[in-house]
DNA sequence: AATGAATGAGTGTTCATTCAT
DNA sequence: CATGAATGAACACTCATTCAT
């Protein structure tokens, strides 16, 4: 999970020979930032590679094809973003306190890893296939790991009983995910304070 | 706004004389499914035409450019909801009756007009120039009108005064927005009760 | 069967309306010596359009795929083939003289339609699927026509009978096909010369 | 001449040191079934070092260019070929004899030798410039064999004389190399049966 | 109003070949 | 001797759009 790269034009000055991680990462990277600007179906792999600074050749070399980038995107973030959440949990033993954690912990990633959070979020209807497939377990668990929180939640007698988890589940993470689409970083509110909004939003909606 | 031909080749039988009213719907209705399903940027004219029962030329003739055909049904989809959210509030006197109304009446919509509101939220990017300007300013109406309702709420004191009503405005807008990845029409919950969980949810959350 | 355009490059003067069926022969006919020159696999669809004078878009109004033309090339030829040899059993009523007149009646054709020949020769194995499936039927019954003419010569007793036809049959087709790799027009024989002799040779050889 | 790896995957296991030698042969193996079933323009650098399990750079080690495996294959079969011709016609010293045996011999050459063989008479074209001529020569040494055979059959009273040996050669040599399209071995015919039905044919046409 | 032929630029992908290691 | 990264040109095919009819 690395997204930096946002503008890096013309690499490889003539006589240097750099390695082969390095071409698969600003590959990557390129392709991360235009997949997130333009969409994945409105991006051209040469584009990606006049990005990177590298030939078409060079991208088939290292991915078969197209796809396979948008799969491997697809997969770094999920991974990065399951990991950050399992911390989170881990971190905190009381579901209520879990569930402010986690809301509070998204804003940064959608600052950090924006491209990435968009691609997730918008294209992943063109895997197809075992692709497809592959990346569907992963973003389950996902979705299954807010459910249990809230399950938890209402066990223990701290969330009311009475709105379905699953349905409040949907609710926080379309809030969630939302927020690519108008947080700017600099920009009117900071990270904590939307957290914050949110976090007590919800918080106060469940309340017993 | 219309959105009916969900599944409707080869119309016009040798020898039927159609009218232009009728040749256009049908375009319309086919990339409005179309685009729903595989995204504006996937979509070619030739499979809109297809899925029309009409040759490429009569889609020429009737449009000029295809991000014509996204900016009507962009434009259509608005303005329709527009009018759906402003009865609402009309029909509400008191801003915290306006929230919930506002966001029961949004399920059926999901339900009703899948496709479109697809088109809506994820392919508004494809707009360039013009045609972006013109339909960001409707976008941006929508916008207000959930805020006015919140600030309203909270002038008359019926909504807490902690929480930013434009970022919790934005936030109940992802959490409706996010619906139509999951609801399945005739699934596991009626929209009625999608709208009362997440109605109650935030209305109590925003409780003083 | 048409095959008369062997160098036919730039037409299309400015301002002219070709009708399709041109610009579709032009493309075929330019296939058919490209390939009976270099090869199916080896000329490519643009190598075809420049010969034709049109652009590749043309190319694909016409033909869905490169193999198409390949496989109307095939089956244009083993039409006209097919036919101009059930002609010649037609018009002789004697196995002898069939025989004898269907061997004279190939060298003609080796002569006019020497590409098209070729590409019906050598160029099978690059149908695939159901375009393979349809041209293999058309060959077998070329080959069981001569297999007929062969039984019904021992039958009635003007063959002797201890060679098999089968192999008899595909050692004439042998012989015919070959014709193509070294007969040149005008050159040392002449088309009836070669017809005379091989025929001869056959006929000889198969008498009782 | 060798062409025994009609199915060789994945050789080279780790840590094994193989020698160059053994590399060389399992690309040339490789090429000539690859060719064979393919033919030469449809098959790929890589599909060869794919079956060879080798890599591309162990390629072009050993060839400079694809070309020069095809000339190799060529250069090979015909060698080979012309060898058992020749030995054929120093074993017996009757020009009837020489024809009935050399065409007896050339049936097990199909069945042992299929994939270099149709290479051999396939793919020649792909030749182009000194590696083309280098093989032509070869080839019309292979044809005047032939022609020798039937020249001192005449001159002795042999063969009539009424029948252009040129052209009675290359229909000979039509029949033989055709058989390669229709023969299985294992098939309805042994190569015996072939050998003796098309000799006796020729034979007995030939017969003064 | 509508067709169907055509264009020309662009798509994702594969190619034979080179070369630093 | 062999690898694996990289190139650059070519591949079959598709695209949005134009236009004569």
């Amino acid at each position: 999970m690395a997204q930096t790269a946002t503008t890096k034009r013309k690499r490889r000055a003539a006589g240097t020979g750099y390695s082969p991680e390095v071409t698969r990462r600003a590959l990557i990277d390129s392709a991360v930032s235009l997949f997130g600007e333009q969409g994945y179906a409105a991006t051209s792999v040469q584009e990606i590679t006049d990005a990177a600074g590298v030939t078409k050749g060079a991208f088939y070399h290292h991915f078969e094809h197209k796809e396979d980038l948008l799969r491997l995107i697809h997969d770094d973030f999920v991974d990065y973003y399951l990991s950050a959440m399992e911390d989170v949990v881990a971190r905190y033993p009381k579901p209520d306190e879990q569930l402010a954690e986690l809301i509070k912990a998204f804003v940064p990633i959608v600052e950090s890893y924006q491209a990435s959070l968009r691609v997730f979020l918008q294209e992943q209807r063109y895997l197809t296939g075992a692709r497809f497939a592959a990346v569907k377990a992963k973003r389950d668990r996902f979705d299954e790991l807010w459910q249990d929180v809230l399950n938890r939640g209402i066990e223990q007698g701290l969330f009311r009983d009475d709105l379905d988890p699953r349905v409040v589940g949907l609710g926080i993470i379309g809030m969630l995910s939302w927020i690519q689409t108008w947080y700017r970083p600099g920009g009117r509110y900071t990270a904590e304070e939307v957290g914050r909004i949110l976090g007590t939003l919800v918080l106060d909606g469940l309340k017993v």
